[in-house]
DNA sequence: CGCTGGATTGAGGCCGATCAACTTCAGTGG
DNA sequence: CCACTGAAGTTGATCGGCCTCAATCCAGCG
């Protein structure tokens, strides 16, 4: 599971750089370390399921995750997707266990926080203390959007998000979707199908070009007016 | 602003008790204590409006709250019903205001948790610290129903939950809707029509007895079995 | 090469929104 | 006390957006 190279890319605005020693060959970092592991999870390759016992927040690295419940009827619900920068787990913490499934959706590589070690480690850490509830609090704003009434609203504020949190060069760049239609759907509560219709429409109008999973934007400001619902 | 009776009946769980003195005419409680201020809200008073600058975490001891964000169309979109025990304002932590308004249902007692001493007080609590993480992570989990395909699933999920947060002596207890129809609507993405036809529909089946704002459940189990989409 | 899962496109149906009429209730002042 | 008022709630008729079901297309891959 260990990897002999680290990435550097993200730790410079993570939160648990402040407990998690820069330098790998460090001897210091091998004791103090909050990080011990990192893993590389190949696509669709399960992290945790639900009930499964609560010991670790993670932070993507790179790649992307998904998160989701499945309902009575087998319907799969999405919950969130993570990628690169963001962390995943907090959900856990108030119930002692993954209220949910988490699976990657592409090559990915992640770092494991145990949450005893930084209960620990977190005492006198004042700072680590008010990142960690600014990062939660984040959380709490996640995916408003999904409140829009049409679908084309929500899918607009969907690709607009993503498009944040995927860190893109400029907002004109060609970017590739990580997930299905369906998780789309899924998460966005419209069916695979309307997602495509949108996606259609939308490339009729010259908001977009997509195929398949490149997507790439046009007019970058008429789609935020349609998420705004104007 | 200040009373001069304190209500005890939720301290006992509330995790700032820990940084809140039990004794109110204690001399070290003036000193110490984390909560300096309660305050009574008169029904639909404002608590805090977006944009405010977020200095308090509130917790509601007796009463109703909803917050919610006016959308570009003037639609009023409810985030969250709080009542007696539970906390507001973490939201507004990772952004330094509060990002939505704040506005009492009924008469309600608050206590005010002034954000920036209580992380001063934070440090070395490593219970409290514990407790607050636990608390936030809770709210990650709230709603969930809100993702239930049909309206008839969401309104049952709300019910049951209500039933829960409101604390009734039993699930055949008759209780009090705070909040009006069209609230309802804009917390589940419903109109109130939608809302009220659904209300005729359940006493039609016997599975509540509702009145105006009194509502009672008679079969609290098929409920159940509607909120989970059976 | 054919297989398979994902994506696209079309036809038809249903659930919840919209619009509108009416009732009930709480609050106010004569 | 009752009349008046406006907000909240109920109920009905109609409409439209999204779902369902189905056929077809396409890319990736053994």
């Amino acid at each position: 599971m260990h990897t002999t190279t680290r990435p550097h890319f993200i730790c410079n605005d993570c939160i648990f750089s402040l407990a998690c020693s820069e330098d790998e060959n460090s001897p210091i970092r091998k004791s103090t370390s909050l990080v011990k592991q990192y893993r590389v999870l190949k696509p669709r390759e399960v992290l945790y399921l639900p009930k499964n016992k609560f010991q670790y927040l993670y932070v993507v690295q790179k790649g992307a995750i998904k998160t989701y419940q499945t309902e009575a009827d087998g319907h799969e619900l999405i919950r969130g997707f993570y990628f690169a920068g963001e962390i995943l787990g907090y959900e856990a913490i108030s119930a002692g266990f993954y209220p949910f499934s988490a699976v990657s959706l592409c090559e990915t590589l992640i770092c494991e926080i145990p949450y005893s070690s930084l209960l620990k480690f977190l005492q006198n850490k004042i700072l680590l203390q008010e990142n960690i509830l600014h990062s939660i609090s984040q959380q709490l704003n996640i995916g408003v959007y999904l409140a829009s009434s049409t679908a084309d609203q929500r899918l607009a504020a969907f690709l607009i998000d993503l498009s944040t949190r995927l860190h893109l060069l400029n907002t004109e760049a060609e970017f590739i979707l990580p997930m299905t239609r369906q998780d789309i759907g899924n998460y966005l509560r419209l069916t695979a199908e309307t997602i495509s219709r949108i996606f259609s429409r939308f490339q009729k109008r010259k908001l977009i070009k997509i195929n398949h999973k490149k997507i790439k934007f046009l007019q970058f400001t008429s789609l935020q007016k349609i998420a705004e619902g104007l």
